[in-house]
DNA sequence: AGCACGCCGACT
DNA sequence: GTCGGCGTGCTC
């Protein structure tokens, strides 16, 4: 009888969502034979306690010494489809993380098993008029409807300028697919975003259209995942993590803002929405679109390569020219003043001027706080971060200095450390500061900000934004946070306090952030009946960034930066790998970075495989690590791949070091 | 990631 | 002599 039953129990693979290399071989007692399938969950003793994995394989014929059994199958049903096995497959192959915790990072942490039907929502029959196309989208749709009825992978880039009508041409896109009866995933970099774009599509979509992303509440977000997982769903649209949502019949995926940071994961596993999205879209013979007035070189290229095809919309949609844009020689100005300053004379007549017509300013400054840095005023010592390698940044508002990397913080002592003088200076401009200066010299004028510091609390970001539509608000400063989503008629002004903060960053894509950040601050104006002015204040007038985005040239900006790429060997003709390695003790650190590229070296024997470094990162300690980094530069991915695999599996592990891979990096800090 | 086993320093 | 540091290895 014993035998009998033991004959009918068989081997599952089980991936765990642990940073383990394989997924386990589980038995499945003869209870439960039938009742589970590839993509189901179930719970299995692990070591001294249970974990719930994910089944990948059933009949697995492999002999393991003691397969421990399977303790309960928690899915009737197979939560993860074939396709989204193999994309989390990928994923974890891809960005080096282990198969189950790819799949974790798919579905929502807790999901009821059950399946709740919705009740019906009221469904508005009308339909929002679609307004006229103008004949660069008319000629821009017909490509992409006739790519949507050839069924298969496909992949477009819209390269259009700020008010060149994409939201436009994404809403009829989606229609198109929806027509067919297939489901669409609809990409923005942010949260905040989603929410904005939420009342537009809800519009055209109602109860076909789902939100998603990860400050859903747990509840929210496994019945969102329930109803797109039914085909109940038909339009996704969320942020980064909705480009895993569980849709059946994809035949579309949007992605806006293509070259957004917000893309990219920072945390096992690290990977980037596009490609992820490229991966499906090019599984399930779906179209992938990308829009934005600012591509990233990575995606330029490609259309100069026909992997993507380009559709352009250089005309804005109400015919609006673009705007007006003076660069502000900041060494000037500091010379007459003999300082520097905040608001230059030039900048503050524009500001007088627009506020006299009744309209408003927009202040951009990429740094909140008052000021970046306190130092005493007798010896000169900075108040730096105990745990990080930066200096604290002055909040006024708290009254308190506080870590933007650790979020450490406290009051300003008393008496300095170390020479016991009472007083400090606080100097380098943040958004707090600006917004002290302006209220100082236009005390007549309403102003408010818009940063990490104001729109903390739930709803705050859309109040802002709403008093400020209702024009409640005369000048609105901020961080890069007012240079998304913002489509305001009234908005005159836009004025760059200092447009430098990110070239000094030890990057090679500082350049290409920079114009893009201008470029899209420029696009804030000039949407009303008047064309706008934009004011860009720096010490660097003549740096490329500067002057092509002023002239409104990306095609200038990226023929120059390409070649710099080509010269230096940066992306997109090469690959990066970045090897992070971290922990509380220096020396440990170094020499694991140093003994793991020795481990790569063995691997390599030749080849067109760089290794740079180890060299200490940039932000050399945070939250208390000490952090150095080795960087794998190819040409193709695969063979950096197979070395890495390598020299994970040979080199030896010290404690207390910590290793994390990033691959195609975005930063590297 | 946890967690247990195992081998060398400063303490009741 | 013990408590505990963290280095090493394993989890089906």
């Amino acid at each position: 009888m014993m035998l009998a039953q033991e004959e009918k129990t068989e081997l599952v693979d089980v991936a765990i969502p642990l940073p383990i290399e394989d997924p386990y071989t589980y038995r499945l007692p003869q209870s439960l034979v039938g009742s589970v399938q590839v993509g189901c969950r179930v719970r299995v003793p692990f070591r001294n306690r249970t974990i719930i994995g994910y089944v990948v394989a059933l009949d697995v014929q492999r002999s393991v010494e003691h397969p421990k059994e399977i303790m309960e199958v928690i899915d009737s049903e197979p939560l993860l489809t074939d396709h989204l096995l193999r994309l989390t497959k990928w994923v974890s192959e891809t960005y080096f993380s282990s198969w189950g915790e790819a799949i974790s990072n798919v579905i929502p942490r807790v999901l009821k098993a059950a399946l709740e039907p919705q009740p019906k929502q009221k469904t508005t029959t009308e339909e929002p008029n679609l307004v006229h196309l103008n004949e660069e989208q008319e000629q821009a749709l017909t490509r992409i409807r006739s790519c949507i009825e050839e069924n298969r992978y496909k992949e477009f880039f819209i390269f259009g300028v700020t008010g060149g009508g994409k939201s436009e041409l994404y809403i009829r896109a989606i229609k198109e697919v929806l027509k067919r009866g297939k489901s669409v995933i609809c990409l923005v970099p942010e949260i905040a975003l989603t929410e904005q774009l939420k009342l537009f599509f809800v519009q055209h979509f109602h109860d076909q259209l789902e939100i998603l992303h990860s400050k859903l509440s747990l509840k929210e977000r496994s019945e969102a995942w329930h109803r797109i997982r039914s085909g109940e769903k038909k339009v996704i649209l969320g942020a980064r993590s909705a480009v895993f949502a569980p849709v059946s019949n994809l035949g579309l995926i949007i992605m806006d803002e293509e070259q957004e940071g917000g893309y990219k994961q920072d945390q096992t596993p690290r990977y980037h929405a596009r490609e992820v999205a490229r991966w499906r879209a090019s599984d399930l013979g779906a179209l992938f679109i990308m829009g934005t007035a600012t591509p990233t070189l990575e995606t330029m290229y490609r259309t100069s390569t026909h992997e993507t095809e380009k559709l352009v919309l250089s005309k804005r949609v109400d015919g609006k020219p673009m705007p007006q844009v003076k660069i502000i020689d900041l060494k000037e100005t500091a010379e007459i003043n003999r300082r520097s300053v905040i608001i230059s004379p030039s900048l503050k007549k524009a500001i007088e001027e627009t506020l006299n017509a009744k309209r408003a300013v927009l202040l951009m400054l990429n740094r909140r706080g008052f000021s970046t840095h306190v130092r005493c005023f007798q010896c000169g010592e900075v108040l730096f971060c105990q745990h990080c390698a930066v200096a604290l940044t002055f909040h006024q508002e708290e009254q308190e200095v506080l870590c933007h990397y650790c979020n450490f913080h406290m009051t300003i002592p008393t008496l300095c450390t170390q020479c016991k003088h009472p007083l400090f200076r606080y100097s380098g401009v943040g958004t707090e500061k600006v917004e002290s200066e302006v209220a100082r010299i236009f005390p007549k004028a309403r102003v408010a900000r818009l940063d990490t510091d104001t729109t903390r609390k739930r709803g705050s970001h859309e109040r802002i934004l709403t008093q400020f539509r209702m024009q409640e608000i005369d000048i609105l400063v901020g961080t890069q946070m007012i240079a998304k989503g913002f489509d305001f008629q009234h908005v005159n002004l836009v004025g760059i306090v200092n447009a430098d903060t990110g070239l000094l960053l030890p990057d090679f894509r500082s350049a290409e952030r920079t114009f893009q950040l201008l470029t899209q601050m420029a696009g804030r104006t000039g949407r009303g009946s008047e064309p706008g002015t934009v004011f860009i204040q720096t010490y660097s007038p003549n740096h490329y960034s500067i002057q092509y985005a002023s002239e409104h040239d990306y095609a200038g900006f990226f023929n120059d930066e390409i070649e710099r790429r080509r010269t230096l060997r940066y992306p997109p003709f090469t690959r990066l790998i970045n090897l992070i390695f971290r922990g509380k003790k220096d020396q440990k650190v170094r020499e694991q970075a140093s003994q793991f590229r020795k481990a790569l070296e063995d691997g390599l024997r030749g080849g067109d495989i760089e290794l740079l470094g180890p060299a200490p990162l940039p932000l050399y300690r945070l939250r208390g690590h000490y952090r150095w980094h080795l960087m794998i530069r190819g040409l193709n991915t695969e063979p950096m791949r197979t070395a890495l695999q390598a020299a994970l599996g040979s080199y030896k592990r010290k404690t207390g070091v910590y290793l994390a891979i990033d691959v195609d990096p975005l930063t590297i800090l």
